[in-house]
DNA sequence: CGTCGTCTTGATCCTATTCAACGTGTGTGG
DNA sequence: CCACACACGTTGAATAGGATCAAGACGACG
């Protein structure tokens, strides 16, 4: 993008002021480590709701991380239906499961207005060859998306109600990480994209929400979403109290 | 493992003869480099059928690659039921899911005689910030694991006839893929196992197994399969015909 | 004000599960 | 060598959980 499209009035953070680092790839660099690894960080305009951030079959350079707003990643099957695989929160990188491949192989959309940093993966390698804790933090990052993809198969075969608890306590760990409020947030995504993402019918997931109100877990009116009895909503996932994992939901 | 714990018959193979290092770590390596890996490189004592190469919780300081033989890797849940969340043929690397973390996340357990190469995870980050071809092939596999995930999760929202179609189509392209018929095979593993692994039950598989042998579609006796009608099966698996991913079932 | 995307709610249906019983094959010990 | 146990596999009948189909309400936005 030539640099006429990046609007000058946009904050041009870097890495070393970015609140989202201790999540990101300079988690555990030296000051000047950070400053090579910034040297490689392209900050693009800023992401519309509604516009990709690359689709699948586009040729793969970069990789990419969230810095603000939320992005759903999803694959496109022959068959023509989506499969949202995940939602992406500020401090995550996007693009991972392309590294190495010639193309992307999944779609990325903007749910809401979104900025996001660009890393050229061919300099990335070449640095991370050099700095020996941005290779551990890119293959920590790797494997924990292996990880977070196996939480989210684990999490499809319960029922439909344990899918949706495990799904908003998850979320809400999430935006916990991230400095917000835990027990109070707006979903960025429709009840049609959790119910792709769980493997369940938009009509589940509105029924569930309903269950979930009369049974005062939570208070909701649209996307806006308040946990009212976290213990219980635990209890009724399944998972063993507290140490709800953010995972990659 | 001490020396005389590693019985002196065993081929001392190396990565320079393996036939499996196309798709190993090896894959783009020089011969020099290759031999450099294969520094680092440690071959155990087989591993016998029902032996854990590891298990969730034990400290991880190796990654491991199947050189013979199979095994299934699963999570054990807090409530106590296992989930399969792979079966690892040879040429493939285990524990991919604990880079970074101090523990194995997961079991790996031997479903017929195997042997293993371990590599010290220190060691391999420490030569692939030398060795470029390593670095790459390194953050390529992992990026594979995730996809290889995310056709799992794919396959696990079809139907029960579809995601058998696609297990029996995936499994025979990685057995073709290691110079073995991909028409005939032998499961390494059983009914439970193929229905843990893809979200059904025992049962269900069972009676999939009867039904595709009625249709004609496959042969089977036991655990021995043979494909039929592939044309048929590809059909069947809703993928578009030909080219099913060897995937990471 | 009307439209479109989103969400809610109800009635019915279907697929895979569950429960149960019975085969089969293999390895072990008497 | 046979009897037994045990893991694995098959088959049937009843059940349930979520999907599907359908209709209407809500809310944001032009």
């Amino acid at each position: 993008m030539p640099d006429n499209l990046r609007p000058s009035h946009l904050p041009q953070v870097n890495c070393y002021a970015c609140s989202l680092s201790r999540l990101c790839l300079p988690a555990s660099l030296t000051d000047s480590e950070v400053a090579e690894l910034d040297q490689i960080v392209r900050r693009n305009r800023p992401l519309h709701k509604g516009e990709y951030l690359f689709r699948a079959g586009e040729p793969m350079r970069q990789i990419f991380v969230l810095r603000s707003g939320a992005l759903k990643t999803y694959l496109l099957e022959s068959s023509g239906d989506h499969q949202v695989t995940g939602f992406v929160l500020p401090g995550e990188l996007i693009g991972l499961d392309a590294i190495g491949a010639a193309e992307f192989r999944s779609f990325a959309l903007a749910l809401e207005t979104a900025m996001v940093c660009a890393i050229d993966l061919e300099q990335l390698e070449e640095l991370s060859g050099r700095i020996p804790g941005l290779r551990h933090q890119l293959l920590h990052i790797l494997s924990q998306g292996i990880h977070g993809e196996h939480e989210h198969l684990r999490c499809n075969r319960e029922r439909a109600e344990q899918r949706l608890a495990q799904f908003l306590l998850s979320l809400s760990a999430r935006y916990q990480q991230r400095g917000l409020r835990e027990d109070q947030f707006i979903l960025p995504m429709t009840r049609g994209d959790i119910g792709n993402y769980l493997d369940l019918t938009l009509e589940t997931i509105s029924r569930l929400f309903t269950r979930f109100v009369q049974s005062e877990l939570i208070e909701c009116q649209g996307r806006e979403v308040h946990l009212l009895n976290r213990s219980e909503l635990c209890r009724l996932s399944g998972i063993e109290e507290q140490n709800i994992s953010p995972g990659r939901h």
